[in-house]
DNA sequence: CATATTTGACCCTA
DNA sequence: TAGGGTCAAATATG
């Protein structure tokens, strides 16, 4: 298993190379020439991307079984996977507790950890989905308060994907954005292709709490600007005229942040990479990088085509 | 006026 | 029973 383990480290570095060489390409914003080296590159990752699945699938690190997907993905194909909004969306709540009263558990959900440079920033936010903030609360032990969204399409196109964002413990500028279901709605159809949704990054996502993370790292806000993508996240940090600074002020993190979708016309563009830009390895999970690569892999030729 | 956010209360799960 | 998640009325915003 250590081997294993090795493989999959060794394969993760191989991985971040490509990152960087796509990473470059995007700057260069090789529309044309760069076509082909994206292909290549995309079917580098792909490679490597099945190769540490392969290698990981029996690597279980700190407890946690990595790349193990029990759970079958398809279940968000169903407009009831947007988590623990199904009890509340029956309109006849206790009423009928039965088979649904153990869904929240396993819904399928996925987590991942977006740094922004500063606390105005909300970069959670900006995936490039329209979501609608319906709740926050103040989580008992943790300093921030978790704030709840669902898509906003969700009752005019039946999407009942949603997300939990809350600000890492002891660190402002690190976002904990928790993931419930897929986008079923025109948005997420679009979208497909950098999507951070388990389809899209094959068997990333978990079906269990504190699934694979991956730590993105968000420059400036990018942005609540585009129409109907906004998603205004009222921490006590929010700032008033944050949207205003939509235009990719000192050019978002990563050239495609998870949270970032072709929805969002920002993202389409070659963002420059920003200081703390580089993935910060998420400590408690050393897949959480490679999780967080391979998401950005498979996001440029994984076809989510549950979704169509 | 339409839509989004805030916030207290309620419901469900562990 | 406590904590987390959601609802929905009130409020804010464009």
């Amino acid at each position: 298993m250590e081997q294993r383990c090795a493989l999959a480290t060794e394969l993760a570095q191989v991985l971040d190379t490509v990152r960087q060489l796509e990473a470059h390409m995007g700057v260069k914003g090789g529309a044309d020439g760069g076509e082909t080296c994206r292909a290549l590159v995309s079917s580098m990752r792909s490679s490597v991307d099945r190769s540490i699945h392969i290698a990981m699938s029996s690597c279980c690190v700190e407890g946690r079984v990595l790349g193990a997907p029990e759970s079958p993905p398809s279940a968000d194909g169903s407009p009831r996977s947007g988590g623990s909004d199904q009890a509340a969306d029956s309109p006849c709540r206790g009423a009928h507790a039965a088979g649904q009263s153990k869904k929240r558990k396993t819904l399928p959900k996925w987590s991942t950890q977006v740094r922004v440079n500063s606390v105005e920033d909300v970069g959670p936010l900006d995936d490039g989905f329209s979501w609608r903030k319906y709740g926050q609360k103040d989580i008992l032990g943790a300093m921030y308060p978790r704030a709840y969204f669902r898509c906003t399409h969700r009752h005019t196109q039946g999407c009942y994907a949603s997300k939990q964002v809350q600000r890492a413990h002891g660190d402002p500028l690190l976002f904990d954005v928790v993931y419930h279901g897929n986008h079923t709605c025109a948005q997420g159809k679009h979208c497909n292709s950098q999507r951070p949704q388990p389809a899209a990054s094959g068997e990333h996502w978990q079906p269990q709490p504190a699934g694979g993370q991956e730590q993105i790292s968000v420059g400036q806000k990018t942005g609540g600007g585009a129409p109907g993508v906004a998603a205004p996240f009222s921490f006590p940090s929010k700032q008033a005229g944050a949207d205003t600074g939509s235009d990719f002020p000192a050019g978002c993190a990563i050239t495609a942040s998870p949270f970032m979708s072709p929805a969002t016309p920002e993202c389409k563009v070659s963002c420059r990479n920003v200081p703390d830009v580089e993935l910060s390895s998420t400590t408690e999970s050393p897949m959480g990088e490679m999780d967080f690569m391979l998401q950005l892999a498979d996001a440029d030729f994984l076809d989510n085509s549950r979704y169509l």
